[in-house]
DNA sequence: GTGAAAGCGCTAACAT
DNA sequence: ATGTTAGCGCTTTCAC
């Protein structure tokens, strides 16, 4: 009966060669090699050791059984014997066991872990996406690792990595606002990882997409300007890369068309989604020879920022200027006046590209046929959108 | 006793892992692989199977070098000739190798992975203290796992035991609104995982805290309201649990001390953090017979509230009602009246946070002392509390 | 119903 | 400079 010099302990020694004619021992614990000096009775049983978390094995010994029936028993396998069960589940609960989920993991090759990465969650829309995802997600026993990539694509591609090393089951992407080269998605599908891609989605990637009707809402909101009076309608768009930015454009100059109104290039001004920016663009608009009397807006952001400064112009919004958003962020009721807005299902985008997720998971890549959900958008009108002065409708 | 298909001896044999179910063998003298040739007609020998993603002993056998090799190479360890280094390097990249996290962890005991736990991520306060944590993390070459408590206990609880499950490295913390018993938190500590609290800290488990100094921010946005002449100013504080309430509460009820004025009961009301509850609870004190002139608020979102419900009901800002908040959210500087309120360096807490608790999980648990940290708040007086009607200063 | 042993992919102490 | 070996904590055949 050998004790650890250091941890005092019995269990974790194995021997170790023979150095100098004594036997050496080696304590799997602290990780240590010692020889037993001469003659001596070490007897303090306290427990100073380095934290030593208990694992299947401490289990087993402490009741005589072997690891398999302890595994079996916490498992809920169902040949053990009941009281062999009630047994290993005190002694597990008596030495605070915890399992090792990356022992777990690494023989099953299975993580119950999916991976999340979003440019940012500052804004409102994001976070939202992530909590209908993550509820969707415990339900179904899994966990998510958030990744926010901060509209860099170096820190995506790092991201990427993290997730492929952590061996998630599946990856949720919104993809930043500069992201053009889509490689560093492909290696998910190399190694069997299903992916569905939201909001921001990726179109040259064989995978699952889940977005709303982008084209719909922009069109229902222009014409929704455009049957309030307003005639000078601007866009103050997003980044051409993103696939959204594309169709709430042509959203725009649909409407525009359908109600015989000049398409004007100068009318269009995109930004990089960077509120700074928004502003410095809105200026751009509202410093035309001729001002546009309505903007159209990539999201409620920019809608926001475009609002803010029009007020300090002293420009009235609606009456000088008509003002629509898109996303529906909680903002928008608040600020004054009240914008009017394209409300998208933000939680329900989460929930339903967890879901699609989750299910591919659990088929295996190759067995199912990638899915793309547009979902409904829905205009909020409010007060910053009621009509230019002088033209009640 | 196996013996090698060429050469048909036995000494030169070695087990090589198992490839679809069969064990394979290599025989050292001639370099080559096989398994037993068996009567079961495999079906399929072509790579169908789930996607194997390429180990180290892939490339090992690729460059017919041993796996000790590769992991060195692959780690930049020195003594590696840089011929083998780059063959090894290269190999990887050939077969997509992506390092296995779940076993480097599972060896070195150490995941270089950060938990947090927060109640929500909704209100501009957490996503940003993240923002900041995650930045040092990274920084550090540490990951951060997100968990969300959802204000609710059994979740936290659950959060609790997945984080441990996971090994991870530290925890950063801000208990739910409803978190009383704190025995959830103390198995960190059983298994020498070091543990930050911050904003919502714990007070009867020994471990770092870093919050800001609740008490003189309440106390200079009272005396601020008390200076713009308001006099019966009440206050829409939080649930008696958490410490910054209480923090909160008593700079507020020192403040009035301080200038001579009463404390009155019916003027201090809690809610729970919710945010209808702001809402009722800004009703209960807007109903009262004899209405206060001001309000201090727990925090933004409660001001916001309150705010929104004065104005639905006429009541003028800052003319009838002064209101100051707490964080400064950037939705008080967009509302309007722009809201006064005590700043806080929410993104500095989360840095600060994360800064000590690295420097904790490489001391080692045991190896330094909690450290208490209180950040300044600073008063951003803003239009919400220009004084009352009449009261000029 | 339970145990023995192999092995998930990797690192590191110990040879050589 | 590289190979050998023994695990990390767990699940999972395959025996008995």
């Amino acid at each position: 009966m050998i004790r650890c010099i250091k941890c005092e302990q019995v269990h974790a020694i194995t021997k170790s060669g023979v150095v100098h004619g004594r036997q050496r021992y080696y304590c799997k614990d602290c990780r240590i090699y010692f020889s037993l000096p001469e003659s001596d009775p070490s007897p303090s049983p306290s427990h100073t050791g380095p934290h030593h978390s208990a694992t299947i094995l401490d289990i087993a010994r402490a009741l005589n059984i072997s690891k398999s029936t302890v595994s079996r028993a916490l498992q809920g396998h169902k040949d053990i014997k009941e009281e062999t069960r009630a047994a290993v589940l005190e002694m597990a609960s008596r030495l605070d066991y915890q399992p090792n989920l990356l022992a777990k993991s690494l023989v099953r090759s299975k993580t119950f872990t999916i991976g999340i990465i979003v440019p940012e969650f500052m804004n409102y829309f994001f976070p939202t996406v992530i909590i209908g995802a993550q509820e969707i997600a415990s339900a179904a026993g899994y966990t998510v690792m958030i990744c926010q990539s901060q509209e860099s694509v170096a820190t995506e591609i790092a991201n990427t990595r993290a997730l492929l090393a952590s061996r998630v089951d599946g990856v949720l992407i919104s993809m930043t606002r500069e992201t053009e080269d889509f490689d560093h998605f492909r290696v998910f599908g190399r190694h069997g990882i299903p992916v569905v891609f939201f909001n921001r989605v990726c179109e040259t990637i064989e995978s699952s997409r889940v977005y709303v009707n982008d084209y719909e809402g922009a069109f229902s909101a222009v014409e929704h300007l455009i049957e309030k009076g307003y005639r000078r309608i601007a866009h103050l768009g997003g980044p051409p890369n993103l696939q959204l930015s594309q169709n709430r454009l042509n959203g725009y100059s649909d409407a525009l068309k359908r109600h015989g109104l000049p398409l004007q290039p100068e009318l269009i001004v995109r930004y990089d989604l960077q509120p700074e920016n928004a502003r410095l663009c809105a200026a751009r608009l509202l410093d035309l020879p001729q001002r546009p009397d309505a903007i159209f807006c990539l999201n409620d952001p920019a809608a926001i920022q475009a609002l803010l400064l029009a007020k300090e112009r002293g420009i009235n919004v609606p009456g000088d200027l008509g003002l629509v958003g898109f996303s529906d962020d909680p903002i928008s009721s608040i600020i004054d006046p009240h914008l009017t807005t394209v409300r998208q299902p933000v939680g329900d985008m989460g929930k339903i590209a967890m879901q699609i997720l989750l299910e591919q998971v659990e088929k295996g890549i190759g067995n199912y046929v990638p899915e793309h959900k547009t979902l409904p958008t829905h205009l909020v009108v409010r007060e910053s959108s009621s009509g230019p002065t002088g033209h009640p409708r």
